[in-house]
RNA sequence: GCUCAAGUGGCGGAAUUGGUAGACGCGCUGGAUUCAAAAUCCAGUUCUUUCGGGAGUGUGGGUUCGAUUCCCACCUUGAGUACCA
């Protein structure tokens, strides 16, 4: 009987899905366990042999601990809306959802093919109104809910109301926008209800804001952060602008210091913590306030009257932030950002025109330029002058691009002997550098050391060091009012409109211009219908073109456009009010799914108490680290949120993550030839001769080979009747000639495992080199079927347009998915990038093979009652207990080299025997499932073998009575002895000292010292 | 620039608390089987060698009886971040 994997593989497959396998129950006795994948986006292209990495880690993690009887959760689904559904939307015209069902229905032919036991029963989708319902009302209380700074959590608005009509704003400490006007309880009761709205839309969680917004017009939509790479788009690498837009905004940095310390409570690889520490960017320093010097002060005290006019206008001030109070005294220049609010209004008349100029050019440069240029130095002085605090010196105010508008105040302290960039700017303008540090040459360079800092010249200052300094220099700035210690954080509040169609709408819908919310018995609210997928002709999102978007108040439900009126009075508009136009961006679904898994049809609430209870967060995800900073941080934030508000009982939503390497393509290239480059040796000139009356495609090796190149240019030539060329030829030895080459992307599939490239294959792909002439290894032309051409290889990304995509539907046909999730798992260590090489994929095949031929004979089945031998069980517990700790080591890729291995004895031990062979299915079963229930089936075992319990480890079957001692030298391996475990150390120092190999090793030199190890080593020094 | 990973045969990689470096697989070489091929099986495969050995885990140093493993400095590659005050 022969392994015939593809009928195995459908025939499980099938039992699983009949027979509900893997379906978890929210009721068990089972400890719980859930184990979740970052879910995929359904794409077009369908999987490639990348993809299954980690879910195929997470299906065996899944498999042991139902073997190692837990209730596992093991769900998956689709984050299905987003970008490129729209893009094929926009050029086909197909409504996205369509295309969308159509790519779900591949993805999960191919997922079903590869054997993973998910629990089907609990798919989501983000683009199903029934979960973005949910979706919805998450947003719903996002925006019901202000940050209060003293309980330190998320409370609902109506709280934060009750203050204010009780007692004003003055003793409210939450986290909401800047600038926010004090009033009193009775103010606010006086307030009209538009006023009100606009205050509460400053403290709520979710708000609608006036924001710079990185607007990219070829998308035609704004991007956050963490979608933008080096100034262009993360997807399509287009163009980001700066723009000022509304946007809703999540106030997601009220939650910095949290996200910064949860990162210490949850088992996370430190490079990803590490990343959300940058990017959330905490620092700890100082805001300090200078106030600038009316302008006439300083240099016309004399004159009376202009005096007086600079008298009567306002008193600016400049808040500045800074890490290093302690420096306060080395200020000797102040720099603004040049978008900064001040700078218009303190330049004097005799700069104006310079710092105007300078805007402006600031404003042309795009932030790609800006970020791209790091070296130039520049700036404008504005005339005007700021005093210090303490000293009252006036200090100059400069703008400059060094200092950005976005971060902090926009304004700088410049301290340029302790800063690098301040101090570079103030060698270039000639501003001074005072030292106020003991002890330090800053003659060539600032000293930004905090450790190694003596503070001097600085007043009440002196001696002391960085904590003790900043402590002091606080305290003083406080004294003064003009400062106070001061956290801030780089985390930016999270833009969460996007002008696209194919998004979860909002549930809002606007009185006045203020946003309401739909109530939540109303949702979901259904993205209406669009004829087209652009943004409309006045530049308005897609919705904009929905003929059935607007909101009728009193039916509570969306009625077509034409029912609301944009008159100002009320009765005109019947109640009937416009809905908002933009969508949600492609996190929101994804930051909330993996509470829907635990309750996935539930229409009362996006899941029940129950169930939150019983599966609680995830215990194991895996996933790309790409989403550092985007997913990984904004599911943390709602989760946090969700928690404050009850609605969840973790802070944390994922206790163990672990990043899956990406698997590269090994790409294969064709070279042809560009040009002959002809150099004449006698005549001392150069010319390039173009000799491609073909094309002609030539193999690596011939590239550094000079005598090769000739040989193709001469066997070329008869192409050619050029007489230059004749000449040449004829004269072949006075020329040096060189080749060059442009590599082509070949596609994988035409080429075999020993790299060499079917010819007419590559023709028939390519058409334009259907008359190309292949030149072989050694020179000659390839004629018909003689000769091979061997590609060259580099390893890259996987990508559709490098031809080198691996298709797993191929590879399980071929060699079938247990192959597959072997092979994936063989290649190397889960973190680890690696490229993949399918002619590596006959190793785990074979072994395959090998162990059905170890279980089936020619006439059944080969396994009987025999008593297992020693040797037998030696190799089953050695087996058991290495694949154990490698699964809990999530080392998936020494445990199939340990089944290897194991096979390979048991058939050399020719073993038979039940005992060990049943045990064995186990342990692979969660690698191979497939293989593994069909033998155990075979047993005469009427269940599947996902719940049998894992085998026990008995150390007992490992204990050896003698050991194989290595004979170490100067710590060098030379022979190795066989000696009884228990033999003492004294003896086993005898026994190797009258060695034969000893004494030729030691030729008569006495040992200065013998390092006896028992059942290690033994080692002579000497 | 800063932060974090990682450097081991022709290739993917193994060596879990410092104790026989190169497990396992690919590839390659030779052989068996076959009309032939595929498949299968057997043997070999770090380098070097005067066939006794000798050297060897990016480089240089250190700790140790003993270092791929620990410490210091440097080099290279990859990823993230980018004027963050």
């Amino acid at each position: 009987m022969q392994y015939h994997f593809n009928e195995i593989e459908a025939k499980w497959q099938k039992y699983w899905a009949e027979n509900k396998t893997f379906q978890a129950s929210n009721n068990s006795d089972k400890p719980k366990y859930y184990v979740l994948d970052m879910f995929p986006y359904p794409s077009g292209a369908g999987l490639h042999v990348g993809h299954p990495l980690g879910y195929i880690a997470s299906d065996i993690y899944a498999r042991y601990k139902r073997h190692k009887g837990f209730n596992v959760l093991h769900p998956q689904g689709y984050d299905s809306f987003g970008l490129p559904a729209e893009q094929y939307a926009i050029q086909t015209g197909q409504h996205p959802a369509l295309t969308t069902e159509e790519n779900i229905k591949t993805y999960r032919r191919q997922l079903d093919q590869i054997g993973f036991s998910f629990d089907w029963s609990r798919e989501v989708r983000t683009s199903d109104p029934s979960y973005y319902k949910w979706t919805q009302w998450i947003f719903i209380q996002l925006f019901e809910s202000w940050y209060n700074k003293d309980s330190n959590k998320a409370e609902t608005i109506e709280i934060l109301i009750s203050k204010f009509s009780s007692e004003g704003n003055a003793n409210v400490n939450a986290v909401c926008d800047d600038n926010i006007e004090d009033f009193t309880a009775e103010q606010w009761n006086s307030f009209s209800s538009k006023k009100q709205q606009d205050i509460l839309l400053q403290y709520r969680l979710t708000y609608l804001a006036e924001t710079e917004v990185n607007w990219c017009p070829a998308l035609g939509t704004v991007l956050a952060n963490d979608e933008i790479v080096n100034g262009v788009s993360e997807r399509g690498g287009h163009p980001v602008v700066r723009k000022k837009m509304t946007q809703w905004s999540m106030r997601i940095s009220a939650y910095a210091e949290r996200l910064l310390q949860g990162l210490d409570t949850i088992d996370w690889t430190d490079s990803l913590k590490e990343s959300q520490r940058n990017w959330i960017g905490k620092s700890v320093g100082a805001s300090v306030t200078f106030n600038v010097i009316a302008s006439g002060t300083k240099q016309s005290v004399g004159n009376e009257k202009e005096y007086h006019s600079e008298q009567s206008e306002e008193s600016h001030k400049i808040d500045v932030f800074t890490t290093r109070p302690d420096t306060i005294f080395g200020v000797s220049f102040m720099t603004l950002a040049p978008e900064h609010e001040l700078v218009s209004k303190i330049a004097t008349p005799e700069q104006k025109a310079e710092v105007e100029a300078y805007i402006q050019a600031t404003a042309k440069r795009s932030e790609r330029d800006r970020m791209a240029d790091v070296k130039t130095i520049s700036g404008v002085f504005t005339g005007a002058y700021a005093e210090h605090p303490f000293t009252k010196e006036p200090i100059p105010i400069w703008i400059g691009d060094y200092v950005l508008a976005g971060y902090g105040t926009g304004a700088v302290m410049s301290v340029p002997c302790g800063d690098q960039r301040d101090y570079d700017f103030a060698k270039h303008f000639n501003i001074p550098i005072p030292n106020i540090f003991e002890g330090v040459d800053i003659s060539e360079e600032a000293h930004a050391d905090k450790d190694n800092t003596v503070i001097a010249n600085s007043d009440f200052l002196n001696g002391m060091n960085y904590k003790k300094a900043t402590k002091r220099a606080i305290y003083e700035l406080e004294q003064l009012g003009q400062g106070e210690g001061k956290t801030n954080y780089r985390l930016r509040d999270a833009v969460f409109s996007r002008q696209r169609y194919w998004g979860e709408p909002f549930p809002v819908y606007y009185v006045n211009g203020k946003p309401q919310m739909i109530d939540k018995a109303h949702l979901p609210i259904r993205l209406p219908e669009v004829e087209k997928y652009l943004p409309t002709e006045t530049g308005e999102p897609p919705l904009g073109r929905a003929d059935v978007w607007a909101w009728d108040t009193k039916n509570n439900k969306v009625v077509s456009n034409t029912l609301c009126h944009s008159e100002q009075s009320e009765e005109s508009h019947n109640g009937i009010y416009p809905l908002e136009l933009n969508t949600m961006p492609g996190w929101a679904g994804s930051s909330w799914y993996f509470f829907r898994y635990m309750d996935a049809h539930n229409d009362q609430d996006f899941a029940s108490e129950e169930a939150l209870k019983y599966w609680d967060n995830v215990d194991l995800y895996i996933g790309g680290s790409e989403h550092a900073t985007g997913h990984l941080l904004y599911s943390r934030f709602w989760v946090k949120f969700m928690r404050d508000r009850g609605f969840v009982n973790v802070e944390e939503p994922f206790k163990k993550l672990i990043n899956q390497g990406m698997i590269l393509g090994t790409s294969a290239f064709v070279y042809s030839v560009l040009n002959f480059e002809c150099l004449s040796k006698s005549e001392n000139n150069t010319e390039i001769i173009n000799l491609l009356s073909k094309l002609i495609i030539v193999p690596t090796t011939i590239f550094n080979d000079k005598k090769l190149i000739k040989k193709v240019f001469i066997n070329q030539s008869e192409f050619n009747t050029s007489k230059k060329i004749q000449e040449i030829i004829s004269n072949i030895d006075d020329f040096e000639i060189n080749m060059n080459v442009n590599s082509i992307h070949a596609d994988v599939s035409l080429v075999n495992s020993s790299n060499e490239l079917s010819i007419s294959d590559f023709k028939n792909w390519r058409k334009d080199f259907c008359d190309a002439i292949f030149i072989d290894e050694n020179g000659e032309m390839i004629e018909g079927d003689n000769g091979v051409y061997k590609v060259g290889r580099e390893v890259e990304k996987m990508s559709k347009s490098k031809y080198n995509v691996v298709n797993p539907d191929s590879i399980c046909e071929q060699y079938g998915a247990d192959s597959l999730r072997l092979y994936e798992m063989f290649l190397g260590p889960l973190e680890q990038y690696k490229p993949w090489n399918t002619s590596g994929i006959t190793g785990v095949h074979g072994f395959l093979k090998k162990l059905w031929k170890l279980y089936v004979g020619e006439n059944g089945l080969n396994v009987n009652d025999a008593e297992p031998t020693k040797d037998n069980l030696k190799t089953l517990h050695k087996t058991i207990k290495k694949v154990e700790e490698d699964i809990e080591n999530f080392s998936f890729n020494t445990s199939v080299s340990t089944f290897m291995i194991a096979v390979n004895e048991l058939t050399t031990q020719k073993c038979t025997s039940k005992e060990v062979l049943e045990p064995l299915l186990i342990l692979l079963s969660p690698y191979a499932p497939h293989i593994a229930e069909e033998l155990y089936s075979q047993f005469g075992h009427n269940e599947s073998i996902s719940t049998e319990p894992f085998p026990k480890f008995d150390a007992s079957h490992l204990v050896e009575s003698s050991k194989n001692y290595p004979i170490s030298f100067n710590g060098k391996m030379r022979f190795t002895l066989e000696l009884p475990l228990d033999m003492s150390k004294e003896d086993i120092e005898a026994a190797v000292m009258v060695h034969e190999k000893t004494k030729e090793q030691l030729q008569g030199r006495e040992p200065k010292k013998v390092i006896v190890v028992p059942g290690k080593i033994v080692n002579i020094v000497g």
